[in-house]
DNA sequence: TTCTCCTATTAAAACGTTTTTACTTCGGCC
DNA sequence: GGCCGAAGTAAAAACGTTTTAATAGGAGAA
């Protein structure tokens, strides 16, 4: 018999065993404990068969915090995003925990609110957790908070939104081709006058999509009037505010894109408050193809975000880099959009017939 | 000068700053340092400020692994959920986030897609890393994961559904009183023949919810008829398909219940494809107020789920028990639900007035 | 002077692992 | 019989903290 004295705490029977706990009770050392579970060569195979089941017997699980101290890892990996409750991001982050469970990791959500203070605490704090990764989604880090995570040389990729000057793995979707598509199926539809409601200038992904509505207007010679293009910030409620002043217009268009669908939902709900029907009067394109625009009541026509498919490519990346701890260059995945056309887009109407004001022709939404 | 001759890594520039580091660049020993930063009496004024200036010159932080280990705290909670694409789900764990947060933890999100395996695997892993608490959201834990999580002395909140013959702290709402509310609005408005979609039987609260629809069916001595009812499993689909069983039963209803709201949703959209009147021809009322039954083209009439609430409350009784190390009985929080009553719903129609068919007033859809 | 009591500091132990190094034991070989 | 290598095990160091117990240095009292 081993000269092992563990005066450990055997006497507390609740506690959680420790690796000496086992260890006594096997009549061995915590070190051949330690290989016998980590099946290293070095153990006689009886040896460890009897530790295995004596582990399991007791319910013997190592410390993950143990562990971690000793081997500078953390299994975790953390996940800062804006606003869990905003339809686009659960599903991204499903797609993140996806492939991080996968590999075994945990996920720490930090929910920001998109307040200063509350990501830089996060990140902090994250830091501190020995994080092993870490997932921006449609966020900038500061500057600082930056810094502090290329110091800790922790793995980061950002997700649809960069932080400027600074460079890391990022994944996004072709905004610019999304908006493209939609305009190209809307003038070949007959449309010549189309609004638009934009997201936030400080948002890269805002921009580049109204950017491309400006290309296509220009490329295809389109109506190009300033009383067409209305600022939003990407909730519903701008939406259904843009899409108003946008038909209060001299010459209100036949269509209206909004930069993603939460807005395009919003203009949907105006339109049929104003009484105009959707798409007979007016067609509505929006983007991001979030869940409830399927919903056959509502059966909006919109560019696909591949959101799943965003985190499992954000989630990739990263484990990559944690895995390989590879020092190439920064590298981005680009997905592709797609148009999906539903029913609340058509051809416009007949164009402007006569001179027949005021028809009092309005009745139900949509046909489709 | 203190004979502390740290030779630590003060050769590799990159990593982090230990307290050793700090210490030795402090002329102190470590423990000062500790006592310093933790403002502890015991230490000299001007040796704190000292600390103080160089710990945020050199970017000390001390590494939560290894106070986790010496104070066996890890200043993470897990997070239970089935998916967090469920519209329902983001809502309350952005209460649940909101107090974490200002507690000065993390969360650990677990999204078990209603796996029993990758439950237990979340479970395991989550003690593993020491939890200091554990909130469950719309499941059901194994009886041997629930073992494990006694055994380790975690507190735990369930929501919405309890573990049988385990009894542990619980925040839900008071589905009965939901439902109830819902049929006495309706049968105020003069309806008396009332359809249900129920949710899975394997649901707490999808049966309380159904039992109080048959419930208050025999208190108002409403038509009772099994073609009335029927199976859903909270997806807009069954929503759909339920719906129109409904309407083929021999004798319609003028209003059906769904158990929550997607299903509701689900049957305003069968109810439009089968070019039914809502709520004209048929009312609908459905149950958790999900952010998208307020647009006005869906206009769903429900009852409210105070979701942020939920999560609150999970998070605020998992806290005192965190903090109390209470040994009281489990408690219990149960919401109120509330009526919302929107477009969706209306009195039915004029009854079956003489033999008029096919009546060509189709008009528009809602009037609230 | 010597003893006592504070104050400020430090050494050392502890938290629970893993890994490196060292130590047995034993069989085979010269 | 002594040496060597291999196999199996154990001791000890290390990870980065916090806390307990010990120590040094004065100040004041006898």
């Amino acid at each position: 018999m081993p000269t092992n004295t563990n005066a450990g705490s055997t006497a507390n029977g609740a506690a959680r065993p420790t690796i000496l706990d086992l260890a006594a009770a096997c009549g061995v050392s915590p070190a051949t404990v330690s290989n016998a579970l980590a099946d290293k060569p070095n153990v006689k195979a009886s040896t460890r068969e009897m530790v295995r089941r004596k582990a399991a017997e007791m319910g013997y699980h190592a410390s993950a915090t143990a562990r971690g101290l000793r081997l500078g890892r953390s299994w975790s990996i953390g996940l800062v995003v804006g606003d869990i409750a905003n339809p686009f991001v659960p599903e991204v982050v499903r797609g993140v925990e996806d492939v991080v469970w996968r590999a075994r990791k945990n996920l720490i959500l930090c929910n920001t609110d998109f307040q200063a203070d509350k990501k830089t605490a996060y990140v902090r704090s994250l830091l501190d957790k020995n994080i092993e990764g870490l997932i921006v989604l449609s966020q900038v880090l500061s500057p600082s908070d930056m810094r502090l995570v290329e110091a800790a040389d922790v793995p980061l990729v950002t997700v649809n939104r960069g932080t400027p000057g600074y460079t890391s793995d990022y994944v996004g979707i072709d905004n610019h081709a999304g908006v493209r598509m939609a305009m190209d199926y809307l003038v070949g539809l007959g449309h010549r006058r189309i609004g638009f409601i934009k997201g936030l200038p400080s948002s890269n992904s805002a921009l580049d999509r109204f950017a491309a509505y400006t290309e296509a207007v220009e490329r295809h010679g389109l109506d190009s009037d300033p009383s067409l293009v209305m600022p939003g910030d990407y909730d519903m409620e701008s939406g259904d505010s843009g899409a108003r002043a946008i038909m209060a217009s001299a010459i209100p268009p036949t269509a209206i894109v909004a930069a993603n669908d939460q807005m395009a939902l919003g203009a949907l709900g105006a339109l049929h408050e104003l009484g105009l029907r959707v798409p007979d009067d007016v067609s509505v394109v929006g983007f991001d193809n979030i869940q409830l625009a399927a919903h056959p009541l509502l059966n909006l026509t919109t560019i696909n975000h591949p959101k799943r498919e965003t985190g499992d490519a954000a989630a990739r990346l990263l484990l990559q880099r944690i895995l390989g701890k590879m020092v190439d260059p920064p590298r981005s995945v680009v997905l592709k959009p797609s148009l999906i056309v539903r029913g609340s887009s058509g051809p416009p109407k007949p164009a402007p017939a006569p001179k027949r004001k005021k028809s009092a022709t309005a009745k139900n939404k949509s046909d489709q």
